[in-house]
DNA sequence: AAATAGTTTGGAGGCATTCTAAACTATTGA
DNA sequence: TCAATAGTTTAGAATGCCTCCAAACTATTT
């Protein structure tokens, strides 16, 4: 994926969901997606943007995580308590967690089916389905 | 169930854990499983035993609760960032979470069933699955 | 280019949780 | 029975993640 196609097609992104392309948002999203899928929380994506020589304040870095994760950009996921991860991999997965390391690692869909899902309580739909696979390492 | 049926046999669970019961434990443990299965968190916990005149500070409840936990009295539930919920009932079970309350209710395992899950990366071993089927007011 | 609407920022504030070290309590063993 | 000990509880301080604030700034609109 070359870097000008990528930049201009974020742009598009933001702008799709509202939100200006500015200099903070547009560096935080190309940390973010110019490359693999990645979970990282806040605290990591701004240390990256200072090691990137990106100046963007950690209140941005909340902000800007919260207003991608409502445009469908990311994901959060909840797998500790204490703190949120953010998933650039926003199609339909899940998770195993290492409990040890605290990394997260997807599991596409086509690998883990949920059967059976019972029905919503009365006056509900689904959102969505979570799945984590917690593992541990052999020897604990 | 009797009071004091439930009462000794609560005893015996701490010691089989290997702890003394005392008489903060033993009001915590009667609060938690004195009935039916409860989510509750620290903060709930330490609210009920307060209004039952159970004297017991905030740390305490935070160490009870772990200590449970570790012992297999009872399991930690994470859905939402910054805060932790506990979870009375320690049978292989999944969860329904209401994202407008932020309730919880039990899935039994056998309404809902994990198909085709993946082997663990190497070196590891599962030590749980959680699925949380996360559900939403019809009307928003 | 001015008006406006939206964004960023440092720092203060908030909340759940953990830590600390001193006081206390259950258990053990003489 | 009573010390010695090991384990527990506690208030309050401290931590960590995150949100709020109001002022400065920037993109967009007119």
């Amino acid at each position: 994926m070359a870097r000008e196609r990528s930049y201009s097609a974020l742009i598009a992104r933001l702008k799709a969901g509202g939100l200006r392309p500015t200099r903070q948002r547009l560096a935080l999203a190309r940390l973010l997606f110019d490359g693999e899928d990645r979970h990282l929380t806040a605290e990591q994506l701004h240390s990256e943007a200072l090691e990137a020589d990106v100046a963007v304040s950690v209140a941005t870095v909340y902000n800007t995580l919260h207003q991608f994760t409502k445009v469908g950009l990311l994901r959060e996921v909840v797998v500790e308590p204490g703190r949120s991860y953010f998933d650039t991999n926003v199609d339909d997965h899940h998770h195993f967690y290492f409990e040890s390391s605290g990394d997260l690692q997807d599991i596409p869909s086509d690998r883990l089916q949920v059967a059976e899902l019972p029905d919503p309580p009365e006056g509900t739909h689904i959102s969505r389905v979570d799945v984590v696979v917690r593992v541990q390492d052999s020897d604990s």
